[in-house]
DNA sequence: TTGAAAGCGCTAACAG
DNA sequence: CTGTTAGCGCTTTCAA
């Protein structure tokens, strides 16, 4: 059988194409400083020539980098994680890392198997988006010193690495702009409350009705999970109540989606009889009908941070964690309204 | 400095720990058949004792598979891609192989430089979307005899392997609905000219006119490239013309998007005033206003059936290139209607 | 400034 | 059924 390397080019090859050891070569594919002008355009000169290669694995096996980021994340149907993808990549390629990506499909106990292999070698470093259970693995990185940024969650300790948005903020200012519209009656879908994101966009909504004097009725929560059956199911619950709500706010957009979905099959409009609030903005919030007001998230700059938060860890491993927390803000579109029927559109 | 690998534990240490030589260990981790049964089960307690974890860089090394395959792909802003990766997970995820994932933006360049770097045993086998210049390196991997198969572009020859949707049937399909319809002036926008799957997109278009018998005007067919901008640009010249079409099929749904937008710019309502086409039914297609009429690419079941190509491949390297192209249909929606202002829903 | 030699952790003949 | 012995292609001391 053929080996599959077979015939390749590998620094013996250019050492004797060159002339030199292939201690050489390897010191010319590391710019080491100590080699002299002349010698190491002779290497190149033989690399290019030979189309040289360099084979990652070996140079990683050998004590050296792998060049790759292991990216874990739960699913790929939505673009949330797309954009985070986009940002993350955005700021890998420049620094020429390769990204090794993991689905976990939501299956908690892959999650450390993936883990292991990943530090096992394979990846310099690790990207955690919205981890379910880190506490399972996070405690061996930590003890082995593997670099990782959580992205969208906040750890199990304050000495994790971890890039967030304000949720509790944006909780607290969607459910605020729906107060101020009029709503008191205002019914919140929630997000998978093993996430810290989830509850603090919870908390935020609680708090923002507190400091308006309207008491929290736990009728008008619904608990979901972020996947948009959860908001559908959640607002048919929430408008079979006795004094159904007159506005939703879901803990991400493609539960709006949902909850959309929902008051429409209940010959309901939007955002006339039921204004509906998202978080997240992600690309197709804009383009539902009608626009869908929501909480902007920062998803490919949250991306691109933690990236560089794990790649300044790779240069300097003595950096300890650091936890950063970007901003949300309201994005308004017209899902919502002041309530009472048939009125007009939303002034503010 | 500490080495990265320092501490970890390898099948010297397992062999140790059971008393066994450390090749017998390699056996069980390779489920050779020589084995027995008695010793398996020392190493694989004591595997687990240890915590012992495959390195797969040393593996692949000494000649083994990697069990990553690597994906090229242009961006990943789009759900477009998102569904195919979803489809690639679900197969590779049950054979143990890894995802290593490449994004091009676009850029034809980097395509070769990553096709190296691949090859050179960081990947087992390669699956390439949407490549942009597979010139460049196509005939490397054929003759490096190295896996690989394309989705959704034929190639440069019969030789490869490709899974691709039946583009030149839906265009047509597409064409045909709208005239059917009773539309006469219908628009295209194309995308990228350097694609197969756009080019017989344009064809199928074509054709139908043809069967129709309305000549082909090519002031009705704007160049485009997939991306919603040039879905808005070419609508916009479009409805400028003096003659304007009443339709207007775009080659994939992000640009139907951004011909949606320009039509509500012009003050035109959807479909009563200019019906609107797409192609691909990516989710956000059911959910714009008022939803898109589309072709639908069965996306997931290419990712899926595209790995299992390569997989099989990777089984049996004696393996033929296979062809295989996926029927696409039409999804009637209510972006279309009969021309003809103020008129009712389409009936069909 | 350069070279020689020793592995990294594993698989794969080849013996026994 | 099990052990011995070579490497895979590279980085890294240690010498020269």
């Amino acid at each position: 059988m053929t080996k599959k390397t077979s015939g390749n080019v590998t620094i013996v090859d250019v050492a004797r194409e060159a002339g030199v050891s292939y201690t050489t070569v390897s010191r010319v594919l590391n710019n080491k400083e100590n080699v002299k002008p002349e010698t190491r355009e002779r290497v190149l000169t033989a690399m290019t020539r030979l189309g040289y290669v360099v084979d990652q694995r070996a140079r990683s096996l050998a004590g050296g980098h792998s060049q790759v980021i292991g990216l874990l994340v739960h699913d790929l149907g939505t673009s949330y994680i797309g954009l985070i993808i986009r940002g993350i990549e955005a700021e890998l390629a420049p620094a020429q890392y390769d990204l090794l990506l993991y689905t976990t499909h939501r299956r908690k106990t892959k999650e450390s198997v993936y883990v292991a292999t990943l530090t096992r070698g394979l990846a310099d470093g690790l990207l955690i988006v919205l981890p379910r259970n880190p506490g399972a693995y996070l405690e061996t990185l930590r003890v082995s010193n593997f670099p990782y940024v959580l992205i969208d969650h906040r750890g199990v300790s304050e000495e994790i690495s971890a890039v967030t948005a304000a949720n509790w903020q944006g909780g607290y200012t969607a459910t605020e702009y729906l107060i101020k519209l009029g709503h008191r009656r205002i019914g919140h879908i929630t997000g998978s409350m093993d996430q810290g994101c989830a509850r603090d966009r919870l908390e935020g909504y609680k708090a923002a009705l507190a400091d308006h004097g309207i008491p929290f009725d736990p009728e008008l929560v619904q608990e979901g999970d972020f996947f948009q059956p959860a908001g559908y199911n959640g607002t048919r619950a929430l408008l079979n109540l006795p004094d159904p709500p007159t506005a939703i706010f879901a803990a991400n957009d493609v539960m709006a989606f949902g909850a959309m979905e929902a008051i429409r099959e209940c010959n309901l409009r939007i955002p006339e009889d039921v204004s509906v609030m998202g978080f997240d903005d992600i690309p197709e919030a804009s383009r539902v009908h009608p626009p869908l007001t929501t909480i902007q998230q920062p998803l490919e700059e949250m991306g691109r941070l933690a990236t560089r938060m794990l790649l300044e860890r790779l240069r300097d491993p003595a950096i300890g964690p650091r936890r950063v927390e970007l901003p949300t803000r309201l994005i308004v579109r017209q899902s919502c309204q002041p309530p009472g029927r048939g009125n007009a559109q939303a002034g503010g």
